[in-house]
RNA sequence: GCCCUCGUAGCUCAGGGGAUAGAGCAGCGGCCUCCGGAGCCGUGCGCGCAGGUUCGAAUCCUGCCGAGGGCGCCA
């Protein structure tokens, strides 16, 4: 079916072919307000220059030539303001949408501009260290929704998730939960959340027995075990423990665990153990990516050895102060960055750079989500990508800004001490994997969110996510309610006596969602889908206050039209609801 | 100091060149012989400030003010 918009464009463009006027262009809106009509151009204003006319003569031979042959499902045109060119469309407009929605069940509003098309979306790509946490959801509902949308648009997606296994962050941690086995603080620079000591317990035999065999071993501290209120005050709880354990001892004990012959086992069990319970917690929200991507494959498929003799080759690379540096400030770059340094050690950015060119290698446009504190590495990476001889648009980077979380109106901490975060589960069990996802998805990922937690835990009306999956549950009804009254859907039915407002307006929401998808795709805007089914749930809510569908007074024949009415909108809140992430219950 | 994002109603936020700027919540006032009232209907002196571009600016440009975040041989 041709879109409205494309219809009035082109009647628009042979009006002004006519009148010997190339409209390049034709902007169409819908206007805020009703009395405007269902649509409405502002090309004669746009075009009055060039025509020598004032702009509402123009628009006023436009609607002349338009109403003597009107365009299919146009009921009038008129001139108003300043010289816009109104649209009114005809019942048959909506009971067309309508028509092709029960055509097209699930599948209505899918677009094909995407096809062909690879998008690689790498998001969430948390560190192997630890539970995913608060920090992560809005990059999670973000990106999963984002997937969805392009899908749906045609594209081919692969959703993403990059392991930084690599370094010393992974060994800092594989040594921090072997020292709490055995009750020492984890070292200075390690990680001290309580998740640490539950995932030390979890340890196999062997390795605990591993570790338990490493001698020798100081005394653990006995503030740190025996009075766990003391030290959650510390402000710096590991400065306490070391200070009463000689500092000597535990550094040795430290190197003893990170040189033992089988370290890298411990090292491998901590990171599946990570990416298990982070894969555990984004199964909750129903997120589930395509690849898992290893920092370390990179280096053992010899990946960033070749890039770094490429960029030799290529002399986009240097050495100073015994490091190697990129010279990506002859890119973009505000100031060259180090590839390697001066002791041998990679930065992050080497092989994140392979990494990059390894996705490039595998779609046509990169998207990345990131944290807003990673705003200044857009540049370097871009940079890197422009050395590497490929397009930087091909990268294109969202930044998802932070979230405040409130509860109680007053501001949840993310932080309850050092290294133990809100978790995401805690989240979840909090406020239920739907209103979750719904909550971090209302806004642009430009604005920064407060997200109330007493507001979407409470099952209330000011709940947007229980508004919207409520519409659902009561399409779901009405359609349940009829077929226990013995009514049957035909198949054929006159939905010329679908003409009330309240029925006119969910129709016009429905007619809505292939634009909206496509401005949703276009601008990286999964709020929009969100806005879209608040809007077309409370036109729902209202055609079901003043529309009966079944009951004695309602004609038989009316009352097939509405349930058709009922299941398009079923359907509708179906397609949105899954391109959010967020379930659609028949029935609460 | 430089860079990025944001500033819209009491609160949380849409709208990102068009006509009289919208929604939810809170507040106030209505609606149940009715398919589930977790609902519906009323009710709104609001675009941080100042210039500029334009027929037209909340929207684009410049400056200022305010909030947050970045400017590592960290990841």
């Amino acid at each position: 079916m041709t879109a409205i918009q494309d219809i009035l464009r082109e009647a628009l463009r042979e009006v002004f072919a006519g009148l010997g006027l190339e409209a390049g262009e034709i902007a169409l809106e819908q206007p805020s307000r009703r009395e405007h009509g269902d649509w409405s151009s502002n090309a004669a204003m746009a075009l009055a220059k060039s025509a020598g006319k004032p702009p509402r003569d123009l628009a006023g031979e436009v609607c002349e030539v338009l109403s003597r042959d009107m365009p299919m499902h146009v009921s009038r045109v008129e001139v108003a303001g300043p010289g816009f060119v109104n649209f009114y469309l005809a019942d048959s407009w909506w009971h067309a949408v309508l028509e092709q929605i029960m055509a097209e069940g699930a599948d209505y509003g899918c677009l094909s501009f995407g096809e062909g098309h690879r998008v690689n979306l790498e998001f969430v790509s948390a560190n192997p260290t630890g539970p995913l946490h608060a920090g992560h959801a809005r990059g999670a509902a973000y990106g999963d929704a984002l997937g969805s949308i392009l899908e749906r648009c045609g594209y081919e997606v692969e959703r993403e998730f990059y392991v930084n296994d690599r370094g010393a962050q992974l060994d800092n941690f594989a040594v921090s939960l072997a020292a709490r086995l055995v009750g020492l603080p984890p070292p200075p620079d390690g990680y001290h959340g309580d998740y640490v000591d539950e995932w030390a317990q979890e340890l196999p035999s062997e390795l605990a027995a591993m570790i338990e065999d490493i001698e020798p071993r100081p005394a653990p501290p006995a503030l740190l075990n025996s009075a766990s209120d003391t030290a959650s005050t510390d402000p710096e709880p590991s400065n306490l423990s070391t200070s009463v354990t000689n500092p000597d001892e535990l550094s040795s004990w430290y190197s003893q665990v990170a040189s033992h012959s089988n370290f890298s086992d411990l090292r491998t069990w901590c990171r599946n153990y990570a990416i298990a319970n982070q894969q555990a917690t984004l199964g909750r929200l129903n997120i589930s990516f395509e690849r898992w991507f290893s920092e370390t494959s990179l280096l053992d498929a010899k990946k960033v050895d070749d890039l770094l003799i490429g960029l030799q080759a290529d002399g986009t690379v240097y050495q100073q102060d015994g490091a190697t540096w990129l010279r990506v400030s002859d890119f973009g770059d505000d100031q060259d960055r180090v590839l390697v340094k001066s002791d041998g050690e990679l930065t992050y950015l080497l092989p994140d750079i392979a990494y990059h060119q390894d996705k490039l290698g595998r779609a046509d446009t990169l998207i990345d989500i990131w944290g807003a504190d990673h705003h200044g590495y857009i540049a370097r990476m871009k940079a890197a990508i422009a050395a590497l001889g490929e397009a930087p648009e091909r990268l294109e980077v969202i930044l998802c800004q932070i979230v405040k979380l409130l509860r109680d109106s007053e501001e949840v901490k993310i932080s309850k001490r050092e290294g133990d975060l809100i978790t995401l589960d805690e989240i979840i069990n909090e406020i239920g994997p739907d209103a979750a996802r719904f909550a971090y998805l209302l806004q642009s990922p430009d604005s920064q969110q407060t997200v109330d937690l007493n507001v979407l835990s409470e099952k209330s009306m000011e709940n947007p996510v229980f508004y919207v999956q409520y519409a659902h549950v009561r399409a779901c009804a009405i359609l349940r309610q009829a077929r226990e009254l013995g009514v049957e859907m035909q198949t054929e039915c006159d939905l010329t006596l679908l003409s009330h407002d309240r029925e006119r307006d969910v129709l016009r929401y429905l007619g809505d969602l292939p634009a909206e998808l496509k401005t949703a795709c276009h601008a990286r805007a999964p709020h929009r889908i969100v806005s879209w089914l608040r809007e077309l749930s409370s036109a729902f809510h209202s055609f079901y206050h003043d529309c009966r569908v079944t009951g004695d007074d309602v004609a038989d024949d009316l009352t097939q039209a509405r349930l058709a009415l009922v299941d398009a909108v079923r359907i509708g809140l179906a397609i949105g609801l899954d391109l959010v992430g967020v379930s659609k219950p028949e029935q609460m």
